[in-house]
RNA sequence: GGCGGCAUAGCCAAGUGGUAAGGCCGAGGUCUGCAAAACCUCUACCCCCAGUUCGAAUCUGGGUGCCGCCUCCA
């Protein structure tokens, strides 16, 4: 029925896309850890993840997305400090910024979105489950799980237990607290033992908090199951994040925690990975102030989600300036000149299609059914299959924006400016036309304006036209004040 | 140091064996009272050097440059 192809980090390949079970697929993306604003990196991660559960459904599958938040962790507890506040109330507040900023970007809910806070328990009894099976063990109130238990260790980060200790000889010079208790610098801990009021839950170990890699594996097992079908992330997560998750998910369970590993790339800027430690994010809101949604989500799925996107002002203003085209050819879909019957069944097959259509109704919903609708099908279809190939999708839409321009049929033209919205709207555009949306600012240069060319009648003594100026902006709510020398406004 | 990745036009960016998608910018033209939009035309020997092949941006080896991970990170 299908025939997506998928980069798997796990075997470093290519590989067709077939879910364990029948057409359900269980699909898990690791989200923020919410100390802070969300930047453009988070937005990729996002949106990214967002377009490949919006195309499985697309393709029949029956998908259960979920996207978890991670609510405790040292640096929130950090933040907390620095800000005054409580650990809960800064996880809290960021991740309502996050999700805010997630619905202004047009990201879909995940089915499923699991706080690391709601699953203690469930994490202190996978601890229990690791220890009995001689997986991990406890050290003054830590649990630590013990690297050499599990022989596949390194398999996803391709990393051999040797080098990573050699490796790891700075960081234990650097953490030499932690050099007698754990048994080998690898070693990762799966629970801390909290200092004297500091956030804690109570545990067979004590008073303390779980690992960062530990809510994962629990809530993946608890909310998909042990084995599932999609794992992704972010690229800097494969080592030792998602390491980390195989290795206590797959020491408990025997069996593999994931059949697909998808991870993506960064956003640069001046060729650096944009990052919170190095200073040179831009956030999500700072960005939604200068950029429509739709333009940052164009700029982001241009690139391949396995390639660096470099950032830049310029290019998101590429981006905007490109997105142009498109909401012009996509306007073509509702503003019909004369054709009645489009203005029931286009707007209709909008609105049917205002979340997303399927593959299988793609083509009953075409409303011109042509070779030009059916190569473009073809083609957009061919370039997601592979490997999820935003880029080379888009450049059909641009390709199909131009048959809308060059059409001459205005039935062909409403349908080909549909299909175009209905195959936008899968990679999640919106296509709300903004570009006549005026802000404050500019409305008040108009005024200005208005009010300017009033005088010009005035000295002309064209009084018909003055007053009708005045007559006007009043209607519009817009009081005018002549006083000596100069006219002010207000808005009633 | 170990592991992994990337180098394509002024810029962004697809393309994994058959002779370079797309977007932005730029130039010329059509249209237009002016302008915008739209349309037409133009703009790349794919980092370097060897090799494999009838044929390579695409495979192999070497070189150079850049980046990521190995510590929190989407």
């Amino acid at each position: 029925m299908h025939s997506i192809n998928v980069h798997n980090t796990l075997t470093g390949k290519k590989e067709p896309f077939v879910p364990l079970n029948g057409n359900k697929v269980m699909m898990y993306a690791c989200g923020p850890t919410v100390y802070d604003m969300s930047h453009l990196g988070h937005a990729r991660m996002t949106m990214v993840y967002d377009v490949v559960q919006r195309y499985l459904r697309f393709s029949g599958y029956d998908v259960t997305y979920v996207r978890n938040i991670t609510d405790v962790d040292d640096k929130i507890i950090n933040r907390a400090k620095a800000l005054g506040k409580t650990p809960e109330q800064v996880a809290r507040e960021y991740t309502y910024t996050f999700w805010h900023d997630m619905h202004c970007l047009n990201v879909q809910p995940p089915d499923y979105e699991p706080k690391a806070t709601e699953f203690i328990e469930l994490m202190i009894q996978f601890t229990k489950e690791l220890i009995e099976k001689g997986h991990a063990y406890e050290s003054a109130g830590d649990v630590y799980f013990d690297v050499a238990s599990f022989k596949e260790y390194g398999k996803l980060g391709k990393k051999s237990l040797e080098d990573l200790l050699v490796g790891a000889r700075d960081q234990v010079r650097s953490q030499e607290d932690l050099a007698d208790k754990k048994k080998s610098p690898a070693d990762f801990a799966l629970w801390k033992s909290a200092k004297e009021g500091e956030l804690a839950w109570s545990s067979p170990w004590g008073q303390g908090r779980p690992g960062w890699h530990l809510e994962c594996s629990t809530m993946t097992k608890h909310v998909l199951g042990e084995t599932f079908d999609i794992h992704a992330g972010g690229e800097d997560l494969v080592f030792p994040h998602h390491e980390n998750e195989i290795a206590q998910s797959e020491a408990l369970h025997g069996k593999p925690m994931s059949k697909y590993w998808l991870h993506n790339s960064f956003v640069q800027v001046n060729s650096e990975k944009m990052s919170k430690s190095e200073g040179n994010f831009s956030t999500i809101q700072e960005l939604l102030a200068k950029f429509s949604p739709d333009t940052i989500r164009l700029f982001a799925l241009q690139t391949h989600y396995r390639n660096p996107i470099e950032f830049s002002i310029e290019a998101l203003t590429a981006s905007r300036t490109a997105l142009g085209r498109i909401l012009r050819a996509a306007a073509f879909a509702v503003n019909s000149q004369n054709g009645k019957s489009f203005e029931t069944t286009g707007q209709a097959l909008l609105e049917q299609t205002k979340n997303q259509i399927s593959k299988a109704t793609a083509e009953s919903l075409d409303p011109v059914k042509d070779e030009t609708t059916k190569q473009f099908r073809a083609a957009f279809i061919e370039a997601m299959d592979n490997d999820f190939n935003t880029a080379v999708a888009i450049s059909q839409l641009f390709a199909l924006a131009d048959k809308v321009f060059v059409e001459k049929d205005e039935a062909k033209r409403q349908g080909y400016a549909t299909v175009l919205v209905q195959f936008a709207r899968l990679l999640g555009l919106t296509l709300v036309d903004t570009r006549k949306q005026i802000d404050s600012h500019t409305v008040e240069q108009i005024v200005n304006l208005v009010v300017e060319l009033r005088q010009n009648a005035r000295s002309n003594k064209d009084y018909a036209t003055s007053d009708l100026i005045r007559q006007r902006l009043t209607d519009a709510g817009v009081s005018l004040m002549d006083t000596a020398g100069q006219t002010t406004w207000e808005k009633a």
